[in-house]
RNA sequence: UGCUCGGUGGUGAAAUUGGCAUCACGUCUGACUCUGGAUCAGAAGUCUCCAGGUUCGAGCCCUGGCCGGGCAGCCA
C-alpha cells in the first residue's frame, strides 16, 4: 500500500495559497482541517475534502488538523468519532498529535461569549423559536429587531450566566450576536450564539447545558488551532461573513481565510448524510458499510483502495461550479490501480460441467498458473486438471450468435492456462436443461506444450471438478435506478434498485481460494475484480464483485439486441 | 421582485492571468491478445449561456440580459 503523494494538479484553491505564500503571509505557513461533525459516517464526498485538506498540507509542507465539530450532543455519537478516525487513517493520512474537538474549547467559547456580550454586541433573547423565525422575516423583506435586543450588558451577563447554570428550560432564551436584522444576507439577522440543550454530550458529560452554534464555533476553533486556510463547501458562502464578523470583532489575533469549494455529487447514488442514513435505518441497505453505499466503508467492504479513491478525487478536480462526476471514473481508478496489483483466479459463477471423454479416467495434472500477467513478481501458482471440470454457463451456447467466441457444439476453445478443448455433444434433462456438456481434447495443445501457439478465437475459466471450493458471490450495481435520483419532485427511494444486489450460492472457485482472509483484492479472471467479505467462513468464503472487467463482448449484445 | 455564487465537448477539470480551446473519463474504429481483460494506434464530439462593447487579438476585461445553485434550524 503507498502513501499519499503530493498532487500534481492545481486547482483555485492552491493558486490562493500560491500567491499568499509570495506575499508571506502566516509566515509561510499552511494549516488546513477536516472537520467533521460526528453524527453519521463518512462517504466519498467527505474523501474529497479530506484529500483537498490533507493533500494540500501535504503540498506546501504544512499541517492538517483532524477536527469533531461536536456541538450538537443530541446527534453526535462515539461511534461515529470512531468511524471517522478509521476511516481518514485508511485513506491514508496522519494527523499526527493534531486531533482535536469542538468541544474541547467550550471553556474558551464561552469566554469569548461573554466578552461580545461586554462589548454590547451580543444579548440574550426570549424570543421563542417560532417568534425568532417571524422576526427574522424573509428572503426579500428585511427582519425585525426583537424587543430583548436593548437590554443592558448586566442584564444580559447576569442572564447567559443563569443559561450557563442551567435555571432555564431547552429553548426558554438564547444569546443572540447583534448584528444587523436589515441585512440582505439572512445569515447576518442576529443569528443565534448558543441554545439551551440538556443533553449528554459524548465527551463533556453532563458539564454543559448551553452548546455554541456552528458559526460561533467553528472559526474561533479555526483561529484557536492556528488554521491558515478553513477550506469548505458552497453552501457556507453566506456564512462567511459572520465567519469574519465574529473574529474581527473578538480581535483574534489569527484570522483563517475561509475558501469554499463545490461538493462532490455521483450520479445513481445520494450523497446527503441524512439520506444515508435513512437508508441504513429503514434497511434498504444493510449498514453503513453495504458494499453499495457511497461511504468509505460501504466502498472499502466492496474491495474499493485507498489508492483508488485518491487518485479519484485528484481527477475529478476542485473547483466552484455543481457538479455531478460520472461514477464510471471512480470504477476506471478501481480497475487501473487493481489491474497492477490483484492476484488473477479462477472462479465459476454459475457452473455447468464439461466431461473430456478422451482424457484418461482418475489422471490429474498440475499445471502452472501466472498469478498478475501485469507484474513479474506475483509468481505462479499450481491449478489442478482432470476429465471433469466447470466452465461458466454464458460460455456456452447451442446456437452461438454472430462473433460468439466461446464454446458451441463443433467449436474449439482454450482453458486458460491448460487445453484446447472442442465440444462434441450436449447432454439434457426432459426439461431440456442442460446437464453436462462433452468435449474431446487436444493433448498436444497443453499451456507450454507442442501446439500450445495454436490459436482459437476464445479462452474461457475453469475450475477441475474435484479440485474447487465452494463460495457465495455478491454481485452489486447501481443502487439507484436514476442517474440523478434526487432530481425532480419524487421522493429518492422510489428510484432505488431493487436488483442492486444479486447473491450467487454454490460457485465453484479454485482451491485456493478457500480459507481466504477478508478484505482481498483479487481478479476473477474475465469477470471482474472481487474482494473478500468479512462474512467469510471457512466452510462458505464470500466475496463481493467490487467492479466488473470492461465487458467488449456485452457491448457487441447490447447493440445487437 | 433581498443577498450571494456559478455557467467551457455527454461528464469532470484546465487554458502560462488578454495570444492557436487542452487533458481525463465515457463513446466509436482498428491492431494485438492463452482474460472479448490489459496494452497500443486512431476518430468523433466543445468554437466557451446570449447580445453588445474595449482591443491587433476576448473563454478571460466592461455593460446588459438569460439560465442554474445556495441562504428564512435554537442543524452543520
Amino acid at each position: 500500500m503507498s502513501n499519499p503523494k503530493p498532487s500534481t494538479v492545481s486547482n483555485f484553491i492552491h493558486d490562493r495559497i500560491e500567491s499568499d505564500l509570495n506575499e508571506n503571509k502566516n509566515d509561510g505557513q499552511v494549516v488546513t482541517r477536516f472537520p467533521p461533525e460526528p453524527n453519521g459516517y463518512l462517504h466519498i464526498g467527505h474523501a474529497k475534502s479530506i484529500c483537498l485538506n490533507f493533500g494540500t498540507a501535504l503540498k506546501y509542507d504544512g499541517k492538517c488538523h483532524l477536527r469533531f465539530d461536536d456541538t450538537n450532543p443530541s446527534k453526535e455519537e462515539t461511534e461515529y468519532v470512531e468511524s471517522i478516525m478509521e476511516d481518514v487513517r485508511w485513506l491514508g493520512f496522519d494527523w499526527g498529535d493534531d486531533l482535536f474537538y469542538a468541544s474541547n474549547y467550550f471553556d474558551k467559547l464561552y469566554e469569548y461569549a461573554e466578552d461580545l456580550i461586554k462589548q454590547g454586541k451580543a444579548y440574550v433573547c426570549d424570543l421563542s423559536g417560532d417568534e425568532i423565525r417571524e422576526y427574522r422575516g424573509t428572503l426579500k423583506e428585511p427582519g425585525k429587531e426583537s424587543p430583548y435586543r436593548a437590554r443592558s450588558i448586566e442584564e444580559n451577563l447576569d442572564l447567559f450566566r443563569r443559561m450557563k447554570a442551567g435555571e432555564f428550560a431547552n429553548g426558554e432564551r438564547v444569546l443572540r450576536a447583534k448584528i444587523d436584522m436589515k441585512s440582505g444576507n439572512i445569515i447576518m439577522r442576529d443569528p443565534v450564539m448558543y441554545r439551551i440543550q440538556k443533553a449528554e454530550h459524548h465527551r463533556t458529560g453532563s458539564k454543559w447545558c448551553i452548546y455554541p452554534m456552528y458559526d460561533f464555533t467553528h472559526c474561533l476553533s479555526d483561529s484557536i488551532e492556528g488554521i491558515t486556510h478553513s477550506l469548505c463547501t458552497l453552501e457556507f458562502e453566506n456564512n462567511r461573513p459572520l465567519y469574519d464578523w465574529f473574529l474581527d470583532e473578538l480581535q483574534t489575533e489569527c484570522h483563517p481565510q475561509q475558501i469554499e469549494f463545490a461538493r462532490l455529487n455521483l450520479n445513481y447514488t445520494v450523497m446527503s448524510k441524512r439520506k444515508l442514513l435513512e437508508l441504513v435505518k429503514n434497511n434498504h441497505v444493510n449498514g453503513w458499510d453495504d458494499p453499495r453505499m457511497p461511504t468509505i466503508s460501504g466502498l472499502r467492504r466492496r474491495g474499493y483502495t485507498p489508492e483508488s479513491i485518491r487518485d479519484f478525487c485528484e481527477r475529478i478536480g476542485v473547483a466552484k461550479a455543481d457538479n455531478t462526476v460520472d461514477i464510471a471514473l471512480l470504477e476506471h481508478c478501481l480497475r487501473e490501480d487493481l489491474n497492477k496489483i490483484a492476484y488473477r483466479v479462477m472462479a465459476v459463477l454459475k457452473p455447468v460441467k464439461v466431461i473430456i471423454d478422451n482424457y484418461p479416467d482418475g489422471k490429474t495434472e498440475d499445471l502452472t498458473a501466472e498469478n498478475n500477467p501485469e507484474d513479474e513478481t506475483a509468481g505462479t501458482r499450481t491449478l489442478k486438471f482432470s476429465k471433469e471440470i466447470l466452465i461458466e454457463q454464458e460460455d456456452f451456447t447451442e446456437d452461438p450468435p454472430k462473433k460468439y467466441f466461446r464454446l458451441s457444439p463443433g467449436n474449439e476453445v482454450r482453458l486458460k492456462h491448460a487445453y484446447i478443448i472442442k465440444c462434441e455433444s450436449v447432454e439434457k434433462d426432459d426439461n431440456d436443461n442442460i446437464i453436462q456438456i462433452h468435449c474431446s481434447y487436444d493433448e498436444t495443445s497443453k499451456s507450454g506444450g507442442a501446439t500450445a501457439d495454436r490459436k482459437v478465437k476464445g479462452t474461457l475459466h475453469w475450475v477441475s471438478a474435484a479440485h474447487c471450493a465452494e463460495a457465495e458471490v455478491r454481485l452489486y450495481s447501481h443502487l439507484f435506478t436514476k442517474e440523478n435520483p434526487e432530481s425532480g419532485d419524487e421522493d429518492y427511494k422510489n428510484f432505488l434498485n431493487r436488483e442492486s444486489l444479486e447473491i450467487l450460492t454454490g460457485c465453484k472457485v479454485e482451491q485456493s481460494l478457500a480459507g481466504v482472509k477478508p478484505g482481498l483484492n483479487f481478479q476473477f479472471l474475465r469477470q471482474g475484480y472481487f474482494c473478500s467479505d468479512p462474512d467469510s467462513t471457512n466452510e462458505n468464503p464470500v466475496f463481493n464483485r467490487a467492479v466488473s472487467l470492461r465487458d467488449t463482448w456485452a457491448k457487441i449484445q447490447k447493440k445487437g439486441s
